[in-house]
DNA sequence: GGTTGTATATACAGACCGGTCTGTCTGTTG
DNA sequence: CAACAGACAGACCGGTCTGTATATACAACC
C-alpha cells in the first residue's frame, strides 16, 4: 500500500491512512483525528465520503480482503488445481515474512468489533465463505476422500498459520504448510 | 466466572467485572468507568489495586491464562501422555461450544494492543511458551518422528481452532481435532 | 476512645472521541 | 463570467477517556 501523492483524491488518501493506522495500531486505538492528520484531509471530507468511522472501517477491511483475494488468485494461477490446497501456504509464508505483517486484519476486526451488526462483520463473513469455497474446490481437485472435512481443516490451518505467526513468527506458517501438504498428499 | 457477592473484595469484583466486559466487548471498547459501575467500586480502589488500566488488563489476561492452564492440566490428567496431543482438542471443542465462548482472550490482546511493551504482552508470550512446551512433551510421548515440527503444527492447529471457531462456529474445533489425531496417529 | 487499613463519593484536569455545521476556497465547465 | 463540485479550516457539540486529588466512611483491633 504505497504512500499517496498530493494529486490523489481525498477518498483514496483517507483509505490509505486508515489502512496504515488501523492495521498497525488497532481500529479502536486510532481515532478519526489521527486518520485525518495522516491523510491531510478535512473532517467533513471523511463524513462526506464515508458516513462515519464504521463505514470507513468496513471499507478498509473490504479493500484488504479484496487485495488478499487478488493476491491469492494470482499466486495460484499457474499452480495445478490439485496442488493448490497446500501450495497456497507458500503465499501465507511470504506474507508472514513481509516486514509489514501484523496478523490478519479480518481476525483483528472480529476481535475488536464483537457486535455482529457492525458493517465490517458482513465483509468478514463473506471472506470466510470465499476461503471455504476455494479450499473445497482445491480439495476436490486434489482427489481427497472427504472434501468437506479437508476444507474445514484447511480453514483451521489457514487461520492458525496467520494467528500463530503473529505471535511466534513465520515459522508457524511453515509448520502449517508442512501439515497441509501431509493432509493433501498423505504420508 | 461467577457473579461476585457483596462480601467479595473490591479487587476481586474489579477483576470479575473486567473479565466479563473486556472479553465480551473488547478491551479498548470498555472504559474504566464501565468496569467500575459493573464492579460497584470506586475509581480510587481501581488505582489503589492496579496502577491503572494497563495493569488491570494484564491481570485480567493473566487470570484467563492461568485458568486455561488449570483447565487443560485437569482435562489431560487422566489421559495417557501419548494421546494428549490430540485429545486436548476435545477440551477445545467443549470450550468453543460453551455459551460464553468468544474466541481467545490472548489473541484479542495481541490484536488490540500491538505495542510489544504493554504489560499484557509478556503474559501472552509466557503462555505461548507453556503451550509449546506441552505440545512438545506430548508429541515426544506419542513417539512422533519430528517432535519440533509436530509441536509447531499443533500450535497452529490450536490457534486455528480457536480463531476459526470464533468466526465459523465449533465445527472448526472438530476439524482441528480430526487433523490433530491424524497427525499424531497417522492415517 | 484512638488507630489502622480499606473503601468510598466526588470533583477535577487535560486529552480525546465521533459527529455536525458554517463559511471559504479552488478548479472545472458551460 | 456564473455555477458547481469537491475540499478545506475551524468551531462546536455532547460525551468519554485515564488519571489525580481530597475528604469521608466504615470495620476491625487495641
Amino acid at each position: 500500500m504505497p504512500q499517496t501523492s498530493p494529486k490523489t483524491s481525498v477518498r483514496e488518501r483517507l483509505l490509505c491512512a486508515a489502512d496504515r493506522l488501523f492495521y498497525n495500531e488497532g481500529i479502536r486505538a486510532v481515532g478519526i483525528d489521527r486518520v485525518l492528520v495522516e491523510a491531510d484531509a478535512a473532517k467533513a471530507s471523511l463524513y462526506s465520503h464515508f458516513g462515519g468511522k464504521d463505514e470507513l472501517i468496513a471499507t478498509y477491511l473490504s479493500r484488504r480482503v479484496q487485495a488478499s483475494r487478488d493476491n491469492i488468485d494470482a499466486f495460484v494461477a499457474d499452480i495445478p488445481a490439485a496442488e493448490r490446497a497446500y501450495r497456497v501456504f507458500d503465499f501465507v509464508i511470504a506474507w508472514t515474512e513481509s516486514s509489514d505483517f501484523r496478523g490478519c486484519p479480518l481476525q483483528h476486526v472480529v476481535s475488536e468489533l464483537p457486535s455482529a451488526d457492525h458493517p465490517a462483520r458482513a465483509v468478514a463473513a463473506e471472506q470466510r465463505q470465499y476461503l471455504l469455497d476455494q479450499f473445497s474446490s482445491w480439495s476436490r481437485a486434489a482427489g481427497v476422500r472427504d472434501v468437506e472435512q479437508t476444507a474445514g481443516a484447511l480453514m483451521v490451518l489457514f487461520d492458525g498459520a496467520v494467528a500463530a505467526a503473529e505471535q511466534d513468527g513465520s515459522q508457524r506458517a511453515r509448520d502449517a504448510r508442512w501439515l497441509a501438504e501431509r493432509l493433501i498428499r498423505g504420508g
